[in-house]
Parts: C-alpha cells; sequence; structure tokens
DNA sequence: ACCCAGGATGGTG
DNA sequence: CACCATCATGGG
C-alpha cells in the first residue's frame, strides 16, 4: 500500500468519461482497476490517493497508466476564458486524465461501442471477461485474441453484442497468433493519418472508433472523436467550428471534458 | 409504440 | 461523391 498526492485527478470522473469500461466499484468508494494482467485498488480523498501497490510497481506501471507525466494544469490553464462552454467542462470534469490502459481492450471496447450505451458496453467487457477471461495472479483478466477466436458469433450475441458480435468473431480470429502485435507495431511507427487508416481497414472500425482508439489506446492526444454527443455540442456551441489549432496537442483530452459534460444533461 | 445510445456497412441515385 | 436503410438490444 502506498500513498501519493496527484492534482487533476478523480477516480469517480474518470470511472464515469466513457473511456474505460472495466473498473469495479469496491467498497468505501474505492476502485478496482485492472489493466492487462494487472489488477490495483485505488482509494480517493481530494488530491490524496493510496494504491494497494508497492512504489517500484506504481513507479513501472501505474504512473504511466494515470498519465502523471502530462501536465494537465497547464491544458486546463490554456482554456480560452472567453470560451464560456469549454471553461464549463473544465470545471466540471477537470479530474479526468487519458488513461494508458491495455490496446487490445481499448480496440474491444470501443468496436462494441458503435451505436451502443455506456452501460451496456460495460455490462458486455465483464460478461467477455468472467466468460473467457483466465485467471492469472488471482483475477481474471480480460481474455486476448487468442481467447476469444473460438467463440461463436452466437456465443458473443448472448453477451449482449447484437449485430456487432460478427465484428468481434472477425477481428478476434483475424488477431490472433501474432496479428495484434504486428498490428501495434505498425501503429507504433505510423504517423496519425496512417494509423487513423489502418485501423479503419478493419472490419466493423470506421473513423469514430479509429479516433477512440488513436485517443484511448495509443494515447495519441490530437485525435478528436466526434460522436453523437459530441456532434451536438459542436452544432450547439462551436457553429464556426472548433478551434482546434489553438488546442494543438490537447485535442482528445479537451474532447473528453466536453464529452463528459455533456452527460451530465 | 417511438427514440436514442461514444456508428459502420453495403447498396443506391 | 452523398445519402440511406439496416443492423440487435435495452432503457427512457
Amino acid at each position: 500500500m502506498i500513498r501519493r498526492t496527484i492534482p487533476h485527478l478523480d477516480l469517480a470522473q474518470i470511472a464515469a468519461s466513457g473511456q474505460c469500461f472495466t473498473w469495479g466499484r469496491g467498497a468505501a468508494g474505492s476502485w478496482t482497476i485492472p489493466a492487462g494482467e494487472r489488477l490495483v485498488t485505488a482509494c480517493q480523498r481530494g488530491e490524496e490517493l493510496t494504491f494497494s501497490c508497492d512504489m517500484a510497481e506504481f513507479d513501472a506501471f501505474w504512473a504511466g497508466y494515470f498519465d502523471l507525466d502530462t501536465d494537465y494544469g497547464a491544458l486546463k490553464a490554456s482554456v480560452d476564458p472567453a470560451d464560456r462552454y469549454l471553461t464549463a467542462a473544465v470545471a466540471h470534469g477537470g479530474g479526468i486524465r487519458i488513461l494508458r490502459q491495455d490496446f487490445w481492450e481499448v480496440l474491444v471496447s470501443f468496436l462494441i461501442s458503435q451505436n451502443n450505451n455506456i452501460t451496456r458496453i460495460i455490462r458486455s467487457m465483464a460478461l467477455l471477461r468472467e466468460r473467457y477471461g483466465k485467471s492469472t495472479g488471482g483475477f481474471r483478466a480480460f481474455p486476448r485474441p487468442e481467447g476469444l477466436a473460438g467463440v461463436s458469433e452466437a456465443d458473443f450475441r448472448d453477451v449482449g453484442l447484437g449485430y456487432r458480435a460478427k465484428y468481434l468473431t472477425w477481428l478476434s480470429r483475424e488477431l490472433a497468433g501474432g496479428g495484434l502485435e504486428a498490428l501495434e507495431r505498425t501503429l507504433l511507427d505510423a504517423g496519425d493519418e496512417e494509423a487513423e487508416r489502418t485501423l479503419m481497414g478493419l472490419y466493423g472500425v470506421g473513423k469514430k472508433v479509429a479516433d477512440c482508439v488513436c485517443l484511448f489506446g495509443l494515447h495519441r492526444t490530437d485525435f478528436f472523436p466526434v460522436d453523437t454527443h459530441i456532434r451536438q455540442v459542436l452544432d450547439r456551441h462551436y457553429p464556426g467550428g472548433f478551434p482546434r489549432e489553438r488546442y494543438r496537442g490537447g485535442l482528445g483530452i479537451l474532447q473528453q471534458y466536453m464529452f463528459y459534460y455533456d452527460l451530465k444533461q
């Protein structure tokens, strides 16, 4: 168990922000947070956080997961005070960070997310983990492509994927046996445009899902996914277009503040 | 019963 | 190119 003082971080906001779908609500306001083969329990009181791991594991992994090297204070301070909507969005969700999640889990999450609601995405991800994940180190980790490649389309429909089931059967088989690692290497070497185009080549992945995977799965914070919520925000508050140039480098983070703020309505 | 949900695909004009 | 019906499914 270790303690850390961390500004610009709110676990409850992140959990409800629609970027991660596998956190569990524990007792007394704690959160169980899985990431690949790892699991940590975190507790928060103001800026004081406790984590169930030791210092070595926190520094080696979780500090990166929570994106502690990025200066969120500077980005928030750079917001145009004349921009009433963005200022309010930052004030409301200023504890959100863009997590460095596992790439495969993000890809599956947002493949499932199309024309879907957050509650059911969370439920489907939990069912996939419970039914097909393997127990390692005391908890059941989310299954890798190999663990899903043999699952039938009907069984995927049974975890609530609906018509998206065929996308996951295709994707799991496509990326099993080394395909996932090859894809990750390709994306690592690719520029933003090429990364997006490569992801859009996957069955069931269009522009919006590709943008989310780039932002949440590759930590490319210049991607600005436009879904139904953001579409309405842009139409209503930015008829002349969002000032992308001003916020180059942090567009994805601001998008996340705006998305979370719009969820409130 | 109708509309919406972190949309994408395949077909048509 | 731009539209457009369709795709499951649960909740308002």
